[in-house]
RNA sequence: GGAGAGGUGGCCGAGUGGUUGAAGGCGGCGGUCUCGAAAAUCGCUAUUCUGGAUUUCCCAGGAUCGUGGGUUCGAAUCCCACCCUCUCCGCCA
């Protein structure tokens, strides 16, 4: 959420940087809106401050026996008119929040322009394109000849993007998420947490999800709970509410979860093999940091994340995501992206995002500088540090042999029994 | 799921209809004392909004005691609903 007061000063901007991410708004209502607010509230307020004190003496006068019959029936009226007027201020007060609940994040101003992913800018590069004497097999057919992802299965049991993973395959999975949480806690200093992986509506607003985006999300029947879409949510909420000492921050965290997606709308597009899945894996990095350091933090969440890309050895490039493809809550997001041999493409694994303090705003979580000073937001940094199906099918196509088996990366050997090759 | 208790400021905790934004304590900040520190002692110590001004904390005012309603001239205090926490019982990995 923007704060209220800039959007107010700032109308004009926030309208071309909402339109340069793509979507557009009309803040014409919301101008009406807040000269319609101060109007009432300054009535209110008027009508309030007669009522309090004219009570007041009403108590004082009825201690020392006084009669205030004429008080009590002038103040029976003047609460009559101010409930009326609070009842209008309160729907007023509901639709500007709305409003503000649907803008999304401003651009930081390094983000280029642009809303296509054409415009996403390359920032580096890493590795080499594996080379084959024979032409890649995809990543599903890989696992399938191998036994180790049964896609056919998990379509009976659940329905399609459900996957099973079988023998060598979940180990390989298992491997990886113990791998990458133990170079994020042991080596970049983060904590790591298994946080629920069902969340509330607060929650979820609280991160930008809701109001906006109900869609994508998988909701328990009958209840305001919703399965987790990734670990950001129970991370940013961790300390929802909260004001927390200067000395404290940063604060990094490191979650592996499950991840529920309904992706809705999304037929046809990446749809094969472990690419979209309503249910993944992720180890996720989230940062509470100072608005000052907040870009540092933005660099070293990326690049914490690309470290385990190397570790793997697999080929891979950064990108600055341009405005327009920026989420909803981000105002700079860094793409990492993973060369996939068989699509011949690089596929987005990693999105390391510095929302500032649009979810701290929403979800109030605020520091404080000084003992004396004012608290003030955080900002909150989140990223995958990696999503665990993607890297699966880059190790399985980027590995892969002739014969069909797939070579286990070095680094993720001592993971795996000392496995070298799945065959 | 059943029964009970409770949710108050950064934290703990008093407060059951009338200057209570809220006693007391802890923590923090500042002063006195001290060569210095501790102890003692005194003072300050919530957030947010509106209006004004000599425009960043000066003045006036509003809101906030889990959340939302209600009663009342007036609610932290009474009533209703919901949420959450704790204890006991039941069930269960």
């Amino acid at each position: 959420m923007l704060d209220i007061k800039f959007v107010q000063e700032n109308l004009d901007l926030v309208i071309r940087k909402t339109a340069s991410k793509g979507m557009e708004i009309n803040l014409t209502a919301f101008k009406n809106l807040i000269a319609e607010k101060k109007a009432q509230l300054q009535k209110v307020e008027a009508l309030r401050f007669e009522l309090n004190k004219t009570s007041k003496l009403i108590g004082r006068m009825k201690m020392d026996k006084e009669d205030a019959l004429s008080e009590i029936a002038a103040m029976k009226k003047v609460s009559e008119e101010t409930r009326i007027l609070e009842e209008k201020l309160k729907t007023v007060d509901e639709e500007l929040k709305s409003i503000l609940l649907n803008i999304p994040n401003i651009p930081h101003e390094s983000v280029p322009e642009g809303l296509s992913p054409e415009n996403n800018e390359e920032v580096r590069m890493w590795g080499e394109k594996p080379k084959f004497s024979f032409s890649p097999k995809p990543h599903w057919e890989i696992g399938k000849n191998l036994g180790i992802l049964d896609f056919e299965r998990a379509s009976k049991i659940t329905g399609s993007r459900f996957v099973v993973y079988l023998g060598k395959g979940a180990l390989l999975e298992r491997a990886l998420i113990n791998f990458m949480l133990d170079i994020h806690t042991r080596e970049k200093g983060y904590i790591e947490v298994i946080p629920p992986f069902i969340v509330n509506e607060i929650s979820l607003t609280g991160t930008g999800n809701l109001p906006k985006f109900e869609d994508d999300l998988f909701k328990l029947q009958g209840l305001s709970w919703y399965l987790i879409p990734t670990a950001e949510v129970p991370l940013t909420n961790y300390y929802r509410d909260e004001i927390l000492e200067k000395e404290s921050l940063p604060q990094r965290f490191v979650a592996y979860t499950p991840c529920f997606r309904s992706e809705a709308g999304s037929y046809g597009k990446d749809v094969r093999g472990l690419v979209r899945q309503h249910q993944f894996n992720k180890v996720e990095l989230m940062t509470f940091s100072s608005p000052e350091n907040s870009y540092v933090e933005l660099e070293k969440l990326t690049s914490d994340a690309e470290d385990i890309l190397k570790r793997l050895g697999l080929h891979y490039r950064v990108v600055v995501l341009c405005s327009g493809d920026l989420g909803f809550s981000g105002a700079k997001t860094y793409d990492l992206e993973l060369w996939m041999p068989h699509r011949d493409k690089f596929l987005e694994i990693s999105s390391c995002t510095n929302c500032e303090d649009f979810q701290a705003r929403r979800a109030n979580i605020r520091f404080r500088s000084e003992t004396k000073s004012k608290p003030q937001f955080v900002h909150t940094l989140n990223g995958s540090g990696l999503a665990l199906g993607r890297t699966v099918s880059a190790i399985l196509e980027s590995y892969q042999q002739k014969d069909g088996s797939v070579v286990v990366p070095k680094a993720l050997q001592p993971y795996m029994n000392g496995l070298e090759k799945i065959e």
